[in-house]
DNA sequence: GATTGATTAAAACGTCTGTTTCAAACGAGT
DNA sequence: ACTCGTTTGAAACAGACGTTTTAATCAATC
């Protein structure tokens, strides 16, 4: 008497290669490379399979840069390139760049696993690394320097360049550093560090520092 | 015929439990906790017995955690604490503050390895790591705090601490995104970013962000 | 219904892991 | 010279690892 099965659907289920491209992101994020298995991963993605990775992506290595590849192909991920009308005074471009960079790495845009695998991966580029920091970082910075240029028009390149680390310093600490920041402030300040009120702080910190504005003022 | 073994004096061998704590320090920071074997920590040590680790340490774990220990105990690794002469302009010492932080932490003051330990415990801090936030990060920052609260007499706390934030991020960002850097800018250019080069912007831009110089100004 | 190719399940593979064990070697005290 | 506690060397342990292999299952083809 053959049981009547039917595929249970628990949530939607994709197909196996899906779910492990997701499972690994996440479990790679939690764990590094080296402290997760692919047992790990298949109990994630609900594969009994251990044999699939190898069978759907060559090894575990591959598994890796295909889900490094596949988290940040994503549209949500990538920082979406602003496009002003004709005319934005750059003082405004700025502001709204610095803004939405900030919302975008500590705002609820992008799922968090997928922030902790960049962070991780960034740390020690891989190959994989390499081409997400042409693909994806430096054209971020380009056009932050592009702004810097309208503004500061008089400054060289090398002194542009490092302004806008400042500020991308000052946003990444926060996501970097935030288990540090947490417990140095406690736990209770550090929960009303809104994303938006970073944004804000960072804004003006970093326009009172090109001479754009005072430092305490509000800004738009 | 036993041969004549005379102990090689290659470069000091202190006991086999130091040399087995600095080995672990510099592996672990390398490879990370999971990517290091005992086995890699004896080869590095130069120790020929796998089991010493279990005998000096009781476990890996507990090595990793005293490798962490020691590597920060060192007085050249903690930020010297700066003292004064009474009556300095609290500007001065703000300027002298930036300017220690981010030597010291690219400078050549400290093993490389050791800072490369320190920002990956710091990303996901275990019970060594929390320790070592409370006992030497955080006395950092509230030497910070202190500084500008004679500055910003009117400031209230939380937004001191966004500042404090704000100048320790710029710093700390062209140590853990350092191979971003490289990629983004170019090995030439990068080559150039001295940390004393650096430092000086970074008092720079912070000072004109608290708008008590203007950005360009050569400062002392 | 048989045949084919793609997918799954399950077991087995060496190899490497952290840890334990056991005996040999050592150094100081009597 | 003998003994003791400490340190080493070398082997062995069970378990986890990435990967491979074999057979079973499934869906679609003719």
């Amino acid at each position: 008497m053959a049981e009547f099965e039917t595929r249970q659907p628990e949530t939607e289920t994709p197909d196996t290669r899906a779910r492990l491209l997701e499972a690994a992101g996440q479990v790679f994020a939690e764990a590094g490379f080296d402290g997760t298995s692919v047992r790990d991963v298949c109990e994630r993605a609900g594969v009994k399979n251990v044999g699939a990775v190898n069978y759907y992506f060559r090894s575990k290595e591959n598994l890796y840069e295909e889900a490094l590849r596949n988290a940040f192909q994503c549209p949500f991920t990538r920082l979406p390139a602003p496009h002003w009308p004709e005319g934005t005074p750059p003082l405004v471009k700025l502001h709204d760049f610095i803004r939405g960079m900030i919302l975008h790495i500590l705002g609820d845009g992008v799922q968090p696993w997928q922030m902790t695998l960049l962070m991780r991966e960034l740390q020690k580029p891989g190959p994989a690394g390499e081409r997400l920091v042409r693909d994806m970082i430096r054209p971020i910075n380009e056009i932050l320097w592009g702004l810097l240029r309208e503004i500061l028009p008089a400054v060289d390149e090398r002194r542009l360049h490092l302004i806008g680390f400042s500020i991308v310093g000052q946003c990444f600490y926060h996501r970097f550093a935030r288990p540090v920041i947490r417990l140095v402030v406690g736990q209770e300040e550090h929960a009303s560090y809104d994303a938006r009120v970073l944004a804000e702080h960072i804004v003006n910190f970093s326009l009172a520092a090109l001479g754009l504005a005072r430092l305490g003022e509000e800004s738009s």
